[in-house]
RNA sequence: GGCCCCAUCGUCUAGCGGUUAGGACACCAGGUUCUCAUCCUGGCAGCCAGAGUUCGAUUCUCUGUGGGGUCACCA
């Protein structure tokens, strides 16, 4: 089969989790049949349209490696690959449409347009084109042009038309023609809009498969009648349902959380993570399994299999995926990746010993500031602390216990733990303390926290001297 | 509101006329353990409703309900 898909993004602001999901099923299913994956630009907005959007979009692919066959500096037979290089095809196009009675040019001023719209919502029709320029004479059409009259060219949508596609993943789909509005396709500045850049570039590109967003379905049955105007061959449509807000309320937007795909990366979300979590959001693999390679998945990706319904974009789920990925890691790997998150009074010398601590705790890699400041900044002992340092026990017996803690360690010569634990253990054993009582109160003695790594570790990397500190800063708390 | 799409545990998903409705996350309990985490074991929890088709519907059809999308010279 020959297979060529395409991601066709317009640079108007960060990606979207969303994009990249479908970005991320674009390239698979190529990659799968050894087919292409191209990357095409749709900048025809320059309204909407951010500075250094381009660059940031194949910036952020990379980074999440999605590598494409042909598309902006990479190149292809098809190009350009940017549609505001390609105007004078859109043009041409669009002009073959007239001639042939599909399309016509609309002189109507916004302003008309407007009252239109105004006059049909409190009539509570269907808002809609009221095709005052539809039957204008060639002779008409000609003196205003000539004129220079503002004008747009929109597409001639036949009257009470069946129009039917097939989706891949939802089956047939019939719409009225009547309720299609006489899309504009192409706009006063000479752009042309989605709907006639798409359709074209989809044909001259030769792209078999278009698998873009939920959102796109009502239009669909616009780009199949432009299609069917130039009398080009349908390409094979799958309509990817939409991610919902965690709450699942709604189409997943900023104002419910961070969506873009870099926020993603700078939350300490590694993207092989992201990327698998997209892989088993509304697909899964016959024998159940969740975490695969991209190779893994590759393999096995049909846009056929997708569930037709849109789904709750689940963090948790996304935390245990990141969770294993980042346990996965080669110590180095590690250590190199998460570098960009420690704060700046972090001891790097401690990276290392830290790290085989509280690897298996991180669920991001953003987590290891909060997992591990203990480490290496003052700790503060509030009305909490105390509660928990006398826990199951008194004032008097803790304090006692931290004295002689405290004689114990003053001791130790080789501050390793081994020594440590020993030195601990056997006081605990000797004045025969319950364990979980002498340890609890221990740790928060020395970290401020009922949740640490293992103790003795603990008290190794945090040192002899800032140790003793913190237990005479807790003898001080006590007494007071 | 018109049009379109969708509907299995809280969430994601398997199922494709006859199943004790399976798995994963989350949650809960237990085990390991100095706490947390990891790891292991177990548990809780679901077919939106009503008709119809059928010997038999989670599965097919219709209606309702609910959710979502879309109605721009934005994509």
């Amino acid at each position: 089969m020959k297979v060529r898909t395409r991601m066709a993004p317009s640079p108007t602001g960060d990606m979207h989790v969303g994009s990249l999901a479908i970005t991320l099923k674009n390239y698979a299913f190529a990659r799968r049949h050894h087919g292409q994956f191209i990357l095409r630009i749709e900048d025809t907005d320059k309204v909407r349209e951010v500075d250094d959007g381009i660059e940031a979009i194949q910036r952020i692919l990379k980074q999440y490696s999605l590598d494409w066959d042909e598309g902006p500096n990479v190149g292809g037979k098809f190009g350009p690959y940017i549609q505001s290089q390609r105007l004078a095809i859109y043009q041409e196009k669009a002009e073959e449409l007239i001639a042939k009675g599909k399309a016509y040019h609309c002189f109507c001023t916004r302003e008309r347009l407007q009252e239109v719209k105004e006059k049909q919502q409190a009539e509570k029709t269907p808002p809609k084109y009221d095709g005052f320029c539809r039957n204008l004479s060639s002779e008409e059409v000609k003196k205003k042009l000539d004129q220079k009259i503002e004008s747009v060219i929109r597409l001639k949508v036949p009257e009470n038309k069946e129009i039917k596609f097939i989706d891949l993943i939802r089956g047939e789909i019939v719409v009225n023609s009547d309720t299609v509005n006489d899309q504009v396709l192409m706009k006063s500045d000479g752009y042309p809009t989605y709907h006639l850049a798409v359709v074209v570039d989809d044909h001259l590109m030769e792209i078999t498969h278009i698998m873009r967003g939920e959102e796109w379905i009502s239009s669909t049955p616009k780009h199949i009648l432009l299609y069917e105007a130039f009398d080009w061959e349908l390409p094979i449509f799958a309509h990817i349902p939409i991610f919902l807000n965690p709450d699942g309320k709604g189409k997943m937007s900023k104002r419910k959380g961070t969506v873009s795909a870099q926020s993603f990366l700078d939350r300490g979300y590694l993207p092989e993570a992201l990327l698998n979590f997209f892989m088993i959001l509304g697909w899964a693999r016959p024998d159940d399994v969740e975490i695969m390679s991209m190779v893994d998945y590759i393999e096995r990706f049909d846009p056929a299999d997708v569930s037709s319904k849109s789904v709750v974009f689940d963090i948790k789920k996304l935390d245990w995926i990141n969770g294993i990925y980042i346990r996965k890691l080669e110590s180095s790997e590690l250590k190199q990746k998460i570098e960009k998150f420690l704060p700046n009074d972090f001891p790097k010398d401690k990276l290392d010993s830290i790290l085989i601590l509280v690897r298996e705790r991180l669920e991001r890699l953003s987590d290891i500031e909060e997992l591990t400041s203990f480490f290496y900044r003052d700790i503060q002992l509030h009305d909490d602390a105390k509660k928990m340092l006398l826990k199951k026990s008194n004032v008097e017996e803790v304090l006692t216990q931290i004295e002689q803690t405290k004689s114990q360690l003053l001791e130790i010569e080789d501050w390793n733990t081994a020594n440590i634990e020993e030195a601990v253990r056997k006081l605990q054993e000797n004045k025969e303390w319950k364990k979980n009582q002498f340890f609890m109160m221990l740790r928060v003695a020395v970290t401020g926290r009922k949740a640490t790594p293992p103790l003795f570790e603990t008290i190794e990397i945090i040192g002899k001297k800032f140790t003793l500190e913190r237990l005479n800063q807790a003898i001080k708390f006590l007494s007071n």
